[in-house]
DNA sequence: TACAGAGAATTATACTATAACATTCCAGGG
DNA sequence: CCCTGGAATGTTATAGTATAATTCTCTGTA
């Protein structure tokens, strides 16, 4: 991950969740909110019981499906991913476009880079229509070392 | 999926893991060549414990370690592949070249054709050296209807 | 024989996800 | 105003996925 003004951009995507939500006349109630407030905290994937824990500390249930309803929802919208490698769930930086979602999944701080291949690469196009097969969502993981901690061996960037 | 002779499918891709694991002084145990003959049965993905069941019947041991030692010695060797959106396995239909797996993953029969996108697609490789980020494997999912499933207007097509 | 290393067996437990049903709340129609 | 239907939430229980930790058992070799 590069450095950037995070502030500024959990400000960005949480205006545009709000706006879309709005426009789209769904409910963006207050655990759904927070939900993604706490996603954006960071670009690291949460699991789904770490986002539990958080939403159970600030009041608002400590069940399974408090946390999960509240992924379903976001991720309808579009403004959450799940990052399948990882069984965990990042918030997603372009929640105003249509994309077919990529992830470089650092193996050590878990970091996610979220970044856009659009559309689905050709080769798959290809190789779906080939086959007969309908794509309706396709994703990319990619799993390695991200830059810092590349930079340092190996070792935890946090 | 497209019609195939099955039976040669899977005995082409037995002995190029046989041949493979000889070559590499690997030792392809019985429980690891039956696990990885399970999964060639069929080209739908197979969770753990499905496995685990079938490799039980069979006289291998019930408990998952019996099963996730099998999967992890396979996927070391590239045999087989974990459909991280299906939390199931498939064995893999190119053993004997490097490659970017690529799945079409029917969400009606759960069938999944395994393609190469070889090597990783450049808009990604491109964005992981802007970010520093060193990748050491990907893969891609796509998820949509099989030409099966999508003749049958979304129903079983087995 | 003694030892090392790989593989396997065993037991227990952690983590992830959904089913099923009850309840609350609110907007829209009668 | 009531009531009713849908959306959201609360609650309990359970299904499904995966790994930790320890011990055992071979087998090849010094």
């Amino acid at each position: 991950m590069r450095p950037h003004d995070h502030g500024d951009c959990i400000r960005r995507v949480l205006d545009e969740a709000e706006r879309r939500a709005s426009e789209d006349r769904v409910n963006f109630t207050p655990v759904r909110r927070h939900a993604l407030e706490i996603l954006l905290e960071s670009h690291a994937a949460m699991p789904a019981y770490g986002l539990l824990k958080r939403l159970d500390e600030d009041g608002f249930g400590s069940q399974p499906p408090v946390a999960y309803r509240a992924l379903d929802f976001l991720m309808e919208q579009g403004f959450v991913h799940k990052v399948e490698r990882l069984n965990a769930f990042v918030a997603c930086m372009y929640p105003h476009e249509e994309h077919t979602p990529a992830f470089l999944v650092c193996r050590n701080c878990r970091s996610v880079a979220e970044t856009c291949v659009s559309p689905t690469p050709a080769a798959l196009r290809q190789e779906a229509r080939a086959a007969g097969f309908a794509i309706e969502r396709s994703v990319m993981e990619a799993e390695g070392l991200c830059c810092a901690c590349a930079a340092e061996g190996g070792a935890s960037c946090r």
